[in-house]
DNA sequence: ATGTAC
């Protein structure tokens, strides 16, 4: 396969580059790279631009494939890349969602200040982890089966709402209100359902984790006071999907589709890239699977607010007040939306595989107190540095297909990064810098700072590219991980 | 990411 070289990109605006399709023969579009030019010599020598190409192949693909600043390799399709395919025939692709089906962020504020929260810090993270259950294969204290399992799958968050963990309100401050109407439960098998059948209230390993945070700084005044959000003020954020359930999803209908694909003639340049018309008998079976998983994804987020609001309550008592969902947004999932392609504006099967909707003011997605911010964009950072809340702007429209970066993006893989860290001595050194830290040292090895980009880097260049605005940075205090 | 490899 031809290599991606430097003198292949053209740069075609400040922090946007293009690798035409005149690049390869079986290019459908141009691929187009949000990025500086650091992070871009990054990505040359991974496999990063050569699936970015490969994409560009997709049956159906409109107007361009595109990757994010904080882009990495993934299966078959880059990690922080977008791909919008022709509604209803383009293709529908697992691997352009991904394994962890609406793995995705959620953000609390609550109604204390750093140090009221400083002082009991131990006591809180202890807490947190005692409330959440945390690592691979983890279950948690719920047991789902059969029929109740079905509604899960169909009601999404709604489901642990009418269960106690948070309330009504919090629906509307939730991509999509945390259910996708596409859901069938009937096409997710009793495998994925038995996987999962524990996991509502964990979070699992890898990059996932609950973590407390202050706002350290304010870009935009207007905007954090419409998100609710105050320089000093206490937040908590949660980072999970689908777990169990979500990866059998992924893995039962690459495998069927991947035996379904020859019947629709369709070559690619990578098997990994396994797609068949949307509205095909397999495309339809995925998305209803796929769109279940992403509900199971929101109750399991859903029921972990539970469990942090029930440390919070623990630790503060009555005083500590509630945490008030600001608001919870998939990066792994397909979407059917309205964009501008070349034909026009047209319904396209938006592909978010590591990047985050980033709807700009006035989108009717939005709950009503946001409508003339914009989405929340919720950016988490690696566990040492920071994270972004930034606000979606009218240029994701135009350029991005209403997308954005969805984190740091790694650097190093789990593999490399496990052999740079002394995780014992990387926990020590954040303790130092007032960082609590609770998880396996495999997971806080894999997950060091070192193994990330610089998360500011990544959030300049979508800021400078128009697609998103900061409106916050948040300050890590403590962490809970897999 | 994931009962860390069909």
């Amino acid at each position: 396969m031809k290599k991606v070289k430097k003198d292949d990109i053209q740069k075609i605006e400040e922090y946007l580059w293009e690798i035409p399709k005149s690049f390869r023969e079986d290019m459908r579009v141009p691929a187009r790279i949000l990025a500086n030019e650091t992070l871009l010599d990054d990505i040359l020598d991974d496999r990063s631009l050569s699936q970015l190409v490969n994409v560009a192949c997709l049956p159906g693909i409109k107007k361009a494939s595109l990757v994010m600043p904080d882009v990495h390799e993934g299966y078959g399709f880059p990690i922080g890349g977008v791909a919008a395919t022709a509604h209803p025939e383009g293709a529908i692709s697992p691997g352009g969602i991904g394994y962890d089906i609406n793995c995705g962020v959620r953000l609390h504020v609550s109604k204390l200040q750093r140090e009221e929260v400083e002082n009991r810090l131990e006591d809180l993270t202890k807490e947190l982890n005692a409330q959440i259950p945390s690592g691979m294969g983890k279950g948690g204290p719920i047991k789902v089966y059969a029929d109740e399992m079905d509604e899960v799958l169909t009601k999404g968050a709604e489901w642990a709402i009418e269960r106690g963990y948070g309330s009504k309100e919090d629906l509307q401050f939730i991509e999509n209100n945390g259910r996708l109407p596409f859901a069938d439960p009937g096409y997710v098998s009793a495998m994925a359902k038995n996987r999962g059948a524990d996991q509502l209230g964990t979070i699992g390993s890898g990059n996932h984790f609950v973590e407390v945070d202050y706002v350290e700084e304010i870009y935009d005044d207007i905007i954090a006071q419409t998100y609710g959000l105050q320089k000093g003020q206490v937040v908590v954020l949660i980072h999970t999907g689908s777990r169990g359930l979500g990866h059998q999803v992924a893995t039962d209908h690459i495998r069927s589709m991947m035996a379904a694909m020859p019947k629709y003639g369709i070559q690619l340049p990578d098997r990994e890239l396994t797609c068949v018309p949307f509205n095909s008998e397999e495309g339809q079976d995925y998305f209803k699977a796929m769109c279940a998983a992403a509900n199971f994804a929101w109750c399991n987020r859903q029921v972990i607010s539970g469990g942090v609001a029930n440390a919070w309550q623990t630790v503060f008592g009555k005083d500590g007040g509630q945490l008030r969902l600001l608001y919870d947004v998939a990066h792994n999932i397909a979407k059917v939306e309205t964009h501008t392609t070349e034909d026009g504006p047209r319904k396209v099967i938006v592909h978010r595989k590591g990047a985050t909707r980033a709807f700009g003011p006035g989108s009717d997605e939005l709950p009503e107190a946001y409508a003339k911010a914009g989405q929340p964009v919720i950016i988490p950072g690696s566990m040492g540095t920071c994270s972004y809340v930034l606000a979606g702007a009218p240029k994701s429209e135009e350029m991005t297909f209403g997308s954005c970066c969805h984190g740091a993006g790694r650097r190093l893989s789990r593999t490399a990064a496990k052999k740079q860290v002394n995780a014992p001595v990387l926990k020590q050194e954040l303790r130092e810098k007032g960082i609590l830290v609770e998880g396996s040292y495999r997971g806080i090895a894999e997950e060091a700072p070192i193994a990330y980009k610089d998360v500011d880097l990544v959030v300049d260049t979508v800021e400078t590219s128009g697609i998103a605005k900061k409106v916050a940075k948040l300050k890590p205090m403590a962490v809970i991980k897999g």
